[in-house]
DNA sequence: AAAATTAGGTTAAGCGCTTACCCTTTCCCT
DNA sequence: AGGGAAAGGGTAAGCGCTTAACCTAATTTT
């Protein structure tokens, strides 16, 4: 069996108090019972179980993280952010994988939260309003990333989605640009996106006419494939010279059409992307994208979330940053 | 505070053992006390601590998996694999990604062993020979998975990477190709994957008298590139006309290389890939890579690790599949 | 030199479950 | 009708820690 506290403390012929008192560095313990009882615990190879203590202190040192898939990479990228804030602060991560299926996320939560972990972070929730509103009300530690829920007083790291949009935007239509495509997925953020988009238009005091330029769709290759040939079909004054997508997977979707249809980028259609992934520069032409600054993010996340864990009383905050575009080479002025 | 068991108890007007036993659905409980007790459970909102049920059972129902990056879309995908099993049967999953830091490795190792997870899934080791050793002395359960250690009597899951480097080399032959370059990262199997490329040359009656065409180096795009360009920068008669990569990421690096150099791909240079992530449908032209059937080798890996956790005394045993060849568009006949 | 601190531990009561074992009833057989 | 088995549930002892409260001896204070 593997040695208790029991162990260590009878060895060092002391109470089992005091090797906790050793283990967790507190209370009054002379340097040489320190010592004494440290030796021990390196002979006996001594791993005080984190459970038991956990069923003490109410801490288990994990947080849970509720992503759509992880194997996407900006989500992927993101829990990389999260781990590493956790581990920096001795704890670990759970990593959850919802397919933006509400019964699993459902099922997702209650296994952690009978697992006690710490605290959860969302990003891009999905219809879960209500679930969420409930954990709020139990008052469980809990951030939202990379989507809010304006409604509910609930903690949240953000990029401005909108501004990222209208950055895009403002950035195709300074090329030239003036039949804009854009195709969004349904992730809570895209709506936003989608708006500043359009009130970039707006300001250029630019007519939005042509609702086949506007696609909704999920986030997959082949649907920004799809999207692409059904705008690109169009006749040749109807269709976009530039196509803003909501994420990078789209926007390669359009580049792979684009291509296959015989335009070469970024001389007959721009693209640019949205999360500046890695996926921004492994594909061709590099990808023009809005970036969202992720390991701030993360970072701003575990602040977040360790304020509500410390003190699950203590009001929320939500914090917004701002996103930034990175151009590449999907982009360039309007043909003609 | 939360319910805890005693409150439900008391509620229904039953001990706190039947509770349980209603929990866990086990013993001999009436339909009637059952319904009683469940819709206590109901109205209390009873959420039962794991934690308390891991202090008494000895089981976390929560898995480690360690990984050099989880941001890294192979792991990515391989842990997506392992967490979908995971939570199949009713658990989850902690990420530790190490980096391939030793020390880093061994701390997330303690803390998980401290967490007492049930026990430990470690792709692509790196140098943690002597650790993953102790690991097995003590009987904890844990397997391998995509990187062997043949000296070591654990549960592996593995490709089989000296035919996957044979494999891809074959089909190059076969397209005429004559001076063929390699590029391997410093992760275990490539050395393998090396082998199989240098003796399917060698079983073709080939010499590898080039050694400026076999790069080795560590897995970024940027590397690939760099290599690439050593390779490409040698004269004309002495310059591969296809490249097998270790590693999809690698691979890429060669295509964009390529293309800054003018080249065009198939038509002057091939290139084949391994590991066949997402990557590979990603970039431009296609990948053609070797791919690991990784959806099988999760499932594989997690039969395993339950026999070991179910019985940590029980014969380890060693998985080996098959690679495959899918071929895209990087590939061609031979220039000229 | 007596009183008050302080240093260095110990005691013991939980934390919220599981489970072996025991105790009643009730049922079934012969 | 009497005895054994089965059904239904309770008792209590852990699991391996943390921590408040307490105790004793040594040190300081005045």
């Amino acid at each position: 069996m593997k040695p208790t506290i029991y162990d260590v403390a009878r060895e060092a012929g002391v109470s089992i108090a005091t090797v906790s008192k050793v283990l967790n560095n507190n209370g009054r313990i002379s340097d040489k019972t320190r010592e004494k009882v440290s030796r021990v615990m390196e002979e006996l190879n001594y791993q005080p179980s984190l459970v038991a203590s956990a069923l003490t202190s109410r801490r288990t040192g994990t947080i849970g993280l509720m992503i759509p898939d992880i194997a996407n990479p900006f989500f992927a990228e993101t829990a990389r952010g999260i781990e590493d804030c956790a581990q920096q602060q001795g704890g670990d991560l759970i990593v959850c994988s919802t397919d933006r299926d509400d019964e699993k996320a459902a099922r997702y939560t209650s296994l952690l939260l009978r697992k006690r972990v710490d605290g959860l972070i969302i990003a891009s929730h999905t219809g879960q309003t209500e679930m969420i509103r409930r954990l709020l009300a139990d008052r469980v530690p809990l951030v939202l990333f990379s989507a809010d829920i304006r409604s509910l007083e609930s903690s949240s790291v953000t990029v401005d989605d909108y501004k990222g949009g209208y950055q895009a935007t403002e950035y195709l239509l300074s090329l030239g640009h003036r039949r804009l495509g854009v195709i969004s997925d349904n992730l809570p953020g895209s709506k936003l996106r989608v708006e500043g988009f359009l009130d970039a238009l707006k300001d250029a005091g630019l007519p939005f006419d042509n609702p086949a330029n506007l696609t909704h769709t999920s986030a997959t290759l082949e649907n920004g494939r799809k999207a692409a040939a059904a705008m690109l079909g169009q006749a040749e004054d109807l269709r976009p010279t530039a196509v803003f997508a909501c994420n990078d997977l789209l926007a390669i979707g359009v580049l792979k059409e684009a291509r296959s249809a015989g335009l070469s980028i970024p001389r007959d259609l721009s693209v640019v992307g949205f999360d500046n992934t890695m996926l921004a520069e492994i594909c061709h032409p590099t990808l023009t994208s809005i970036a969202q600054p992720l390991r701030e993010m993360t970072e701003q996340a575990m602040i977040l979330l360790n304020e509500s864990i410390d003190n699950p009383a203590a009001p929320r905050r939500k914090i917004m940053l701002m996103p930034e575009l990175v151009i590449r080479h999907s982009t360039g002025p309007v043909p003609g």
